[in-house]
DNA sequence: TTTTGAGTTGTTCGA
DNA sequence: GTCGAACAACTCAAA
């Protein structure tokens, strides 16, 4: 019988594998290939956190495809070079993959396709990343949503979450590849340093499970306080997809039949985060535009300022504004950044520093350990009041965020240890103590911790007042 | 076609 | 310090 090829991309395990686990169910040898794409190492930069995860989770599916009797073909070198390759060297049946809905995934997806059907070799593709996909949530007049919430309500009526279980044994045909995954090819300097989130199946597995235990009933109020771990910090794993949305959402459902009122809220609220995330993958999907321009146009002729060493300030953490400091600190140490300090870093960097989202979100790319490009640049252009979502001008206050999410400055500590020993009064402002505290704590403002660059009263006004001019203009 | 109700995550003010 | 109301705001989706 003639080979299936399976390629993987952002869907790294063995288990609810929708592509996988059709091949498999048909009996032939299987070839399950991952490339590493000379055209996106400029997208996952091989010295950031996400390349590293990715690595540790292709460990993981080399050694899962092994207990089924295959065998993990990894290969260097732009996409249509190595499936040239495949298609001389072994001549497929078929080629399978699951959709991905990102633009530039798609350009080169259809490339690929079509290289395969001009050797006549049949291309199947599959649902797998989402539960419902971008075209299957349309609004009555098969439009697509540009407002959450109605596009919530009717995914809610559509979605049924239908696991596909264990993936049947497999062989893979002998074939020469190059063993690239030994642990010293992957061995780098990177500049993330403290990482504590690892790449690969079961460490998806395990995160899930404590998080369905510990914190998913209590997600309502776990969600907000960054100081707390009351995330579920699965975005890394639906990244590569060392989970199935499917199986998580299972899961969700079980939990929700038999909790508490207070717990259906929880889990609700966590769900909706999930809905989230194929809502933005759906909206990058109609209009691919976004990944470059506003959604609103109005803001096309946003007098944006630049100053690199305000932008430095603000990648490195150096605003004088401790929470936003914290959260950019958190981001280049760890490659992950809670969702409440991301909302805050990035509506600082645009109302209060007044740089353009893109910015921002580039910097983001380059760090994020679970880059995901329809969710960052929905989250940015959602800060920016540049996105699909109606209600502009949400100008965050970030004293009063710091007050209301990390009232202890428990956060605030971890992350910026020159303000560890300022007392709990002064930690929302530390500019504010007396200069002879200052000196007895050993922080004195403009030395030990900046002062703040900007005075955000008087940003806000100044962005009111350019918002304000580009209504007029229209 | 027009109208109506509602919108992830806010902020400020004054009691 | 806490709380509710006012603020400012305009587009979208469905009735």
């Amino acid at each position: 019988m003639k080979p299936i090829v399976v390629w993987f991309r952002r869907d790294l395990r063995t288990h609810d594998q929708a592509a996988l686990y059709q091949a498999a169910k048909i009996g032939a040898p299987v070839i399950p290939l991952f490339v590493f794409d000379s055209d996106l190492i400029r997208r996952l930069p091989s010295d950031g956190a996400a390349f590293d995860f990715q690595a540790e989770s292709l460990r993981e599916l080399q050694k899962n495809i092994r207990s089924l009797g295959g065998t993990l073909i990894v290969r260097h070198g732009k996409a249509k070079t190595v499936h040239a390759e495949i298609l001389r060297e072994m001549s497929p049946a078929a080629l399978y993959f699951n959709r991905d809905y990102e633009p530039s995934a798609r350009t080169r997806d259809a490339e690929i396709t079509k290289l395969y059907e001009s050797h006549d070799v049949e291309v199947l593709t599959f649902k797998d990343s989402v539960l419902l996909e971008p075209e299957e949530v349309l609004t009555g007049e098969g439009k697509p949503y540009v407002v959450f919430t109605p596009y919530a309500n009717a995914w809610k009526k559509l979605s049924k979450p239908l696991p596909f279980g264990n993936c049947p044994a497999f062989s893979t045909p002998r074939m020469k590849s190059e063993a690239i995954l030994s642990a010293d090819s992957l061995q780098r300097e990177v500049a993330i340093t403290s990482r504590d989130v690892f790449g690969g199946e079961s460490e998806a597995r395990k995160r899930w499970k404590t998080f369905l235990k510990n914190h998913l009933e209590a997600y309502q109020s776990g969600r907000d306080i960054p100081a707390v771990d009351g995330t579920s910090r699965m975005s890394p794993y639906l990244r590569f997809g060392c989970i199935s949305v499917r199986h998580m959402l299972n899961d969700c459902y079980e939990v929700f039949a038999r909790t508490t009122a207070g717990g259906k809220i929880g889990i609700t609220k966590f769900v909706d985060e999930l809905i989230w995330r194929e809502f933005y993958q759906a909206v990058l999907f109609h209009f691919p535009q976004l990944v470059t321009s506003n959604y609103r146009k109005r803001f096309d002729e946003m007098p944006w300022k630049f100053s690199r060493r305000t932008f430095e300030a603000w990648k490195h953490g150096r605003t004088g504004y401790p929470l936003v400091d914290a959260g950019m600190r958190q981001l280049n140490q760890t490659g992950w950044m809670h969702n409440r300090v991301r909302m805050v870093v990035a509506s600082f960097l645009t109302k209060d520093l007044m740089h353009d989202w893109k910015l921002g979100a580039e910097y983001f790319e380059q760090k994020l350990i679970d880059i995901e490009t329809a969710s960052n640049n929905g989250g940015w252009q959602w800060s920016a009041a540049t996105g699909v979502d109606p209600k502009p001008l949400r100008i965050f206050n970030p004293r009063l965020q710091s007050e209301r999410f990390d009232p202890e400055g428990t956060y605030i500590r971890r992350f910026v240890p020159e303000l560890a020993q300022v007392p709990k009064k002064h930690i929302h402002a530390p500019h504010e103590m007396p200069l002879t505290l200052q000196k007895e704590l050993g922080c004195v403002i403009g030395k030990h911790y900046p002062a703040p660059i900007v005075d955000h009263a008087a940003a806000a006004a100044e962005y009111k007042i350019n918002f304000a001019a580009l209504k007029k203009a229209e």
